[in-house]
DNA sequence: GACATAATGAACTGATCGGTACACCTTGAT
DNA sequence: ATCAAGGTGTACCGATCAGTTCATTATGTC
């Protein structure tokens, strides 16, 4: 039961990684940020790699959790649920702390594509798109793998864009996409 | 006539910042990549942040200049040329030293909008949007600035997607989308 | 040959980096 | 009452950070 603390870190590493990046965030800035003793978090973890790559974890299972969740309250067929992530999209970008994504952050900072914080990045990318390949089946979609991997370039592409900031809607523009890509792929 | 030092220091920074990242690059490393003394560094640039802006000020104009010589070679109508641009992208991202887009990893080491190096970097794409859109309308297409931004998206999508390196062919996946969403410009 | 300009190497500053050492404190179960 | 586990605060390690100082050396112009 005492793993709170731990929780409680991981928790609050992942805010301030987030709005202050990898390797501008110093070990001592997390350890005032959470309120947790640098003594203590080097007993859970022993190296800031270590600690970012449980940061990650936590964030695919929120992330994920979000989004899928969203997809099901805005959307009730399959094919609906496809385009609703663009609105779901949306609604993230508009959030005051809205800084980009978090995986596509990490694997900038740590670019082999062997280092674990890109293997966790990449591994996050590739549960979503067996998610949305899933749903593109479900929804009678032609080719449902190719239309996966095109709805997620423009996830990606929004989501870049949007934190480039030099366009006004970029969700909006996606969806639009999405749909005219989606008609492609309907028999 | 003296440029070429300086030239040159620009020059082989870029290469050392895009393959190590901002952050992680410290002077010393760029002093002895370059083969350029700090002390003339320092001359020429006073902080380490006005020289990331140099760098990317020539970045933008190598980039730019060669998607489009690259999307003109290989394309005669400007239709063509639109969708040619993922086939220039594929060329890139197959480059050995593939580490994505530097505007998109700059702007996620220096993440407030205001900050001189996002500002550059998000100029940068709205340069690109302004090129495409052009493009666009001179392929007399439905809403060019609509499609350009689609079209941008899936490019963006594609980078980072090739980046985080889970996927195949992302750069031959956004060309099919984009013909499909150009398609739907087509009146 | 004198003179300004540009560049160099190397040592240095104070701050911060990731990570450690150590002595002390709190908690709850027995 | 004891004992172990988990947590704290503080000071410290050597390395590296961005940026500076200074004396020296090329370079080309007049």
């Amino acid at each position: 039961m005492r793993q709170t603390k731990r929780d409680e870190l991981v928790r609050k590493a992942l805010e301030t990684f987030y709005r202050n990046g990898f390797h501008a965030t110093g070990m001592d800035l997390v350890a005032a940020e959470t309120g947790v003793s640098k003594t203590s978090m080097y007993k859970h973890f022993r190296t800031k790699e270590d600690l970012i790559v449980a940061v990650l974890r936590l964030r695919d299972e929120n992330f994920r959790n979000w989004l899928y969740r969203r997809m099901e309250e805005l959307a009730d067929t399959p094919r609906e649920q496809l385009i609703a992530m663009f609105d779901a999209l949306e609604e993230w970008f508009a959030e005051p702390g809205y800084k980009g994504c978090m995986f596509i952050k990490a694997s900038s900072e740590y670019q082999e594509s062997d280092h674990p914080i890109h293997r966790q990045s990449a591994d996050h990318k590739s549960m979503l798109e067996a998610h949305i390949t899933q749903l593109a089946d479900r929804a009678a979609l032609a080719d449902p793998g190719t239309l996966a991997r095109q709805l997620l370039l423009l996830k990606e592409g929004a989501i870049v864009t949007a934190h480039l900031g030099h366009t006004d809607n970029p969700a909006q523009d996606a969806k639009a996409a999405a749909l005219q890509v989606l008609d492609a792929h309907t028999r």
